[in-house]
DNA sequence: CAAAATACGTAACATACGATACAGCGCTCC
DNA sequence: GGAGCGCTGTATCGTATGTTACGTATTTTG
């Protein structure tokens, strides 16, 4: 069985003329990436004409050269996709059914930060912690537990916190009460609904500020979105892992009422006088 | 110091328009691949233009889009060069408020899965997945959403999988329902809420198995309860978080699935009809 | 509310890229 | 030693790609 590009060329490198030996070797001694090149750079790398790089791919059963790209490109993506199974890990010693389950989660999580920056969290949290205008949020089939739980918290430390629940015709409703002034987060991931997304259309259509939680696949909402957080949801089961984002979720969580207790807000100190 | 496109990325991106933001999102919520691809295929990807892109690079500092190019190229050649950065951890010590909240996080994870064994979680999807009698499943005031979101899951692969929602007197009403051949899942931690213990208390009287989560400390529940999760919560932030058991609840969820699929449970596979 | 500035997309353009035809060279095998 | 075959490079071609100019829409500012 030959899955990747290399082996593929280490099985035919042997039936090879001398000049596409050479094309060979070259992409092998820093694959992959001169084949991402050009094929004048490949050529001269590899010190043959271009010609030659094009009946090398040829002959690795590839119809031109861009689609001898993809393929590489392909490999590289779902290289870096798994970093863990690459490089780190024994199948760790308990060997059960949790084991994968938890590397894969926590490997999603630190993907997911990693794309994800300082200043852009520290941006959406700003703009939550911001008093003027209200703070909807809703979710999809899934996820929307995930838009419960933020609303949960948020509407402790401020007002005007509203989880959109309920019947699509209950929360399109509340259209109306949306401005300009408004932010609207969202939860959505695969497979991304149709009713979320004109829901998302006509709140931005409105003027909302739209915070979105999706898939490294984005939601088609991103088009709305003022702030888009894509966090990794693979992991080996049937389902879709939302716990990505559930921590940047509580992580928003916490940036924001460190915001709010900043701001010296009266609210955060009446409520502990509550207790 | 910007060593990375995606740090630039981050760092400029608040000051972008609209579709050069989209733009933006989409490469890193794909990061790097889609930015080796053609001008075209980014564009339509991002949901925007062609010239959009090239404005997008343009603001980066690029001089031309095949310039961007080669600095991604550059970048994925350091990476792979040395993959060992790539796992050996989150090239960010860098002090944000993001960091430290996921480094806790991320250790809750591995504390929590070091105390609770295999056979633990199997017991307990073995039970899920019993046939014979209902689940319910309710949470606390701010762990009602993992409830939802286990609910969520579990009521698509088996039926008699209730949520219980809504007011105290509500759920209480739904005792009579029970009996011993059911199970009730239960999330509670800090502050342990009086009306889930007295709940969880009348439903032990009256047979029913009880599936804990909870935290380090243990809910007093942990008393009635048949099987106890205790999570690690503490994290550097105003609140409690909730993370590790919601990994804990798609682990769960993930082996309750597995184990019905393999029991060939019919109704799995009228689902996969329907779609 | 008006006017200016900014941002975005459509469409035309130029270039650089991959593809191909062809000729020269070397190699092998009679 | 000569004839045939195969491999390789040069030169040319067509096209897909990146680029730019311009008009429209949208947002911002006074």
């Amino acid at each position: 069985m030959i899955s990747s590009i290399a082996e593929l060329i280490a099985d035919r490198i042997g039936t090879m003329p001398a000049g596409e030996r050479r094309a060979a070797q070259t992409l092998i001694a820093s694959y992959p990436m001169i084949g991402l090149k050009t094929v004048a750079e490949f050529s001269t790398a590899a010190g043959v004409s271009s010609p030659t790089i094009l009946r090398f791919v040829a002959r690795l059963g590839f119809q031109n050269y861009p689609e001898f790209q993809s393929s590489l490109q392909d490999e590289l993506a779902a290289q870096l996709q798994s970093p863990a199974i690459r490089t780190l890990n024994p199948p760790s010693p308990g060997g059960g059914t949790a084991s994968p389950m938890l590397e894969a989660t926590l490997d999603n999580m630190r993907e997911t930060f990693r794309h994800l920056s300082d200043k852009q969290l520290a941006d959406i949290a700003a703009r939550l912690a911001e008093r003027r205008g209200k703070t909807f949020l809703i979710g999809g089939r899934f996820t929307d537990p995930l838009a419960r739980y933020m609303a949960a918290h948020l509407a402790v430390i401020q007002p005007d916190v509203f989880h959109l629940a309920g019947q699509e015709s209950m929360w399109r409703d509340r259209l109306i009460d949306m401005s300009k002034r408004d932010v609207l987060v969202i939860f959505d991931i695969r497979r991304y609904q149709d009713s979320l997304v004109r829901f998302a259309e006509k709140a931005h259509q409105r003027g909302v500020q739209i915070v979105l939680f999706t898939d490294q696949w984005l939601s088609p909402i991103a088009r709305f979105a003022r702030h888009v957080i894509a966090g990794r949801t693979a992991v080996p089961s049937a389902w879709d892992s939302s716990a990505a984002l559930f921590v940047v979720a509580e992580t928003l969580i916490g940036a924001v009422t460190r915001q709010l207790e900043a701001d010296g807000a009266r609210r955060i100190r009446e409520m502990e006088g509550l207790r």
